[in-house]
DNA sequence: ACTGGCACTCTCCGGCTTTGACTGCTAACA
DNA sequence: TGTTAGCAGTCAAAGCCGGAGAGTGCCAGT
């Protein structure tokens, strides 16, 4: 890929701006009026000429403007990452948003999806926290309805997992509430390969218990957390390119498939570290159906504590100058909070 | 409305059938020739202009085939409800599959919106059972991190809710324990306003938590729970005529908002009782945006006790065939389980 | 190194015609 | 009286120009 001289970076941003902005391929002389360059035409025919040979640029066909190609989208956002922060009034808007909510994962989750949603313009994903390593902190247990019991288990950075077990036989509260007062302090601390490896019980309740704790806490350190939270999926049948076919229709199909998402998630997460931005171009990463697509990615967090991870889905010609610095800055802010409330012990 | 002949109503309803198959205005050639009438394209132009005539039928413009109007569905529908059911083949599939997850609320609602939407090519909408009156029956509090403490508290109905509580002061695990072991039998059984009347107490703990036991209850009682489940929001896209226009994007647009959705069962929910199925015609009930749709809806649950909704959104040609006896018998199944799981006390 | 100019190539759009699928009507028929 | 055959009329959809417009590449001139 040989390099770009100056005024060449500059052409090409200019076109992926107006690209972006109209969905039109953009021409020679459409450029030159919209943003008063002082040069012809023509030295912008040759320019774009070049552009196109070293592959940044595309003409659908022979005599149209040129759309980016993903190189060139690849360049525009290499040199945006640097820059573009959120405006101070939005910023607060949103942390205002936040702070006004109850302390609760799942208000978070939701918030931010919104957010993100609506701040881009685009599909937005966000998996809750999840813990590096789980550690047991507290289990209760709750008769509920004849032989079944909810059991709630909590965990020493506050996540919260419940479930229901269906008993052999009906055991009374009083002897439910005994056993979880005389589990708790004992496993207290402990993490998921201490519990696997104490010697089984002969209680069979206990056992049961034991069993379960260990479920969950398996599936909280599995590598992301079942429940992912996403807003806007409408938006993506507002873009122009999607209008006519029915490619949105089979990407917006996978969202509804959950085991694709956490898929997408993991499979995108490899790499990406807290506090750094990935974004894919062009369904990067082998998504057939989102070849027309790119997303915005960063994992937030606490690294070996808990994290997770969010972004934003949209069109190839989104506008990554808005959604770039949101994410960072949506990741910035769940970041602090899982600091604040899992981090601070 | 004047009566129609039985040979009127047969031909009614092949018109219909044939219109959904095909989503083509239907003509009179046409229909000789597909269901091998004995009888001449003359005569059931007759017949036709008739039905048109009545209002059944409506020509898109002067020289098309005829399409179905709403009251045509109507009487479609009408005639539909006593005969169909599912074949015993796919009754089992649904049920073994509700066998085979585990006992939770939660699993059931996401399966059967799946099974909804899967059978019927809608897009299905599920809300949790929701008990007609909330009674208090056990509650625990878990210290989960610095003056964040978890509170769970439990329904007779077996119902559970949870809820975090931020105090203004650090509160030991044991204190928590004592309090919730101090509250629960004083409160057990005890309904909503019941425990409102109570009056307020010193301990501020206690306060705290009477205070959100009270909303919790509140919140169970409202009239369509939080919580809506669906699934199959891009089978509307695939149909034809929502390919072009940006009509499905607004009706899906509705699903994407939590209050239109619960704000939409709630008023057509008024009058539909358990085990009656209520069928929708182009958006009857007042949603501009639903204009050109369908719903087929169930109420299910034990009457008095706890109680839901369920049902299918689909283009007004939707399969009236496949999807009202699927949603018959998934609420047949749901009402069963809630039965079992939270009648049988 | 840039620019003006020219010839060329495509798509898009409006208007035109043709096609084909219907209908409604009427007159004949059982 | 109910049914049928045939015919004329209607209208949307599809296909077919033909010009307008936008854009390109190239070349010669500054």
């Amino acid at each position: 890929m040989s390099n770009l001289t100056d005024r060449q970076q500059r052409l090409l941003i200019l076109v992926i701006r107006d690209y972006i902005k109209t969905a039109q391929p953009v021409g020679s002389k459409r450029l030159v009026e919209r943003y008063h360059l002082d040069l012809s035409s023509a030295t912008i025919r040759n320019e774009m000429a070049a552009l196109t040979e070293m592959g940044y640029l595309r003409q659908p066909h022979t005599s149209a403007g040129r759309v980016p190609t993903e190189e060139g989208y690849r360049v525009f956002v290499a040199q945006m990452m640097n820059q573009a922060e959120l405006p101070r009034t939005v910023q607060q808007t949103i942390t205002h948003q936040f702070h006004q909510s109850r302390a609760d994962v799942d208000q978070w989750m939701t918030l931010a999806a919104s957010v993100l949603a609506h701040q881009s313009q685009g599909v937005s994903l966000v998996s809750a926290p999840h813990p590096e390593r789980a550690h047991f902190k507290h289990v209760e247990l709750i008769s509920t309805q004849g032989r079944q019991v909810l059991m709630v288990m909590v965990m020493t950075g506050g996540e919260v997992s419940q479930q229901i077990l269906t008993l052999a036989e009906p055991v009374t509260q009083e002897r439910l509430s005994q056993t979880a007062s005389r589990l708790s302090p004992l496993l207290a601390g402990r993490a998921l390969d201490e519990i696997a490896a104490t010697p089984s019980r002969s209680d069979p309740l206990d056992q049961d218990i034991l069993t379960l704790i260990i479920a969950d806490l398996r599936r909280a350190e599995a590598h992301v957390s079942g429940q992912i939270y996403t807003d806007g999926r409408t938006n993506l049948l507002a873009e122009p390119e999607f209008a006519e076919s029915d490619d949105a229709r089979r990407a917006l199909k996978l969202f509804e498939e959950h085991s694709t998402l956490s898929d997408l998630l993991a499979r995108t997460s490899i790499g990406s570290s807290v506090g750094g931005l990935q974004v894919l171009i062009g369904g990067e990463g082998g998504w057939e159906e989102l070849r027309q697509c790119s997303m915005v990615l960063a994992r937030y967090g606490v690294p070996g504590l808990a994290t997770g991870m969010l972004g934003v889905l949209g069109p190839m010609r989104m506008s990554y100058a808005k959604t770039i610095p949101t994410v960072r800055f949506v990741a910035g802010l769940l970041s602090d909070l899982v600091t604040e409330n899992i981090g601070g012990e």
